[in-house]
DNA sequence: TCGATATTCAACCGCATGGTTGAACATGCA
DNA sequence: TGCATGTTCAACCATGCGGTTGAATATCGA
């Protein structure tokens, strides 16, 4: 069961760098704990806490399977600081129109017509 | 010039549901640091510090007028977080028909006819 | 069974954070 | 000038965070 935490422990934990870049390695392919610690130079128990922050806030989720356990991230979490920044409708015609060309171009299907 | 300051900072700054509550207020209008403080239940000192925080992280900007301190709501460093946040292109099609009509009723005239 | 591998636990350290209080500093107003 | 208002400063406190190290736990393979 993994449900997004509040806000407050998903902000705190995409606050730290070394947090964000395994977020980032975790984007091409779920990871070992060892393999996730390997490039950082910090012991592998820091890294297994970073891991446990990010699990916490809901960022990612950690299946045991055998000695291993695999680390494999979770979108939802994430989603859901972004709905609260894009609440702010801060977004300016230029950006806007860069987000619905992504948004064209990505999932083209799902965008009406027009009203 | 209000630079936006590094992820960490501007992550970590959003972590406080007091500070997130400071800029929905400032979302409205600017406001004066005593007015800020107004609806919360803790010392004008700790909010003050708050708004040092934001300051830092860029997400305000800060204008003495006289006695008044004026705060303001800067977007562009909560952009920088949303732009991190995006980069994982992580929305599925339910969700961005959510923000597709959010974006339409927000800003209607920023938003093409269609093709 | 034994040793190597994968991960966490527990205790500790230094430092930052979020809050308090009371005093200090500026500015506006009579 | 003198007082009230708006804001910060400084010192302090408790707690949490990011890191370390060394030991503990669990699983795999020979």
């Amino acid at each position: 069961m993994k449900k997004p935490a509040d806000l407050d422990a998903i902000f705190a934990a995409l606050a730290d760098p070394t947090r964000r870049q395994i977020l980032m390695m975790l984007l091409e392919d779920d990871m070992a704990v060892t393999d996730v610690a390997a490039p950082f130079e910090m012991s592998l128990a820091a890294i297994s806490k970073h891991l446990a922050v990010l699990a916490e806030a809901g960022l990612i989720s950690q299946e045991r399977r055998g000695r291993v356990k695999w680390c494999k991230l979770e979108p939802d979490a994430m989603r859901a600081a972004s709905v609260w920044i894009q609440g702010f409708g801060l977004f300016d015609p230029l950006d806007l129109d860069a987000f619905e060309l992504f948004l064209r171009s990505e999932l083209p299907e799902t965008l009406p017509e027009s009203d």
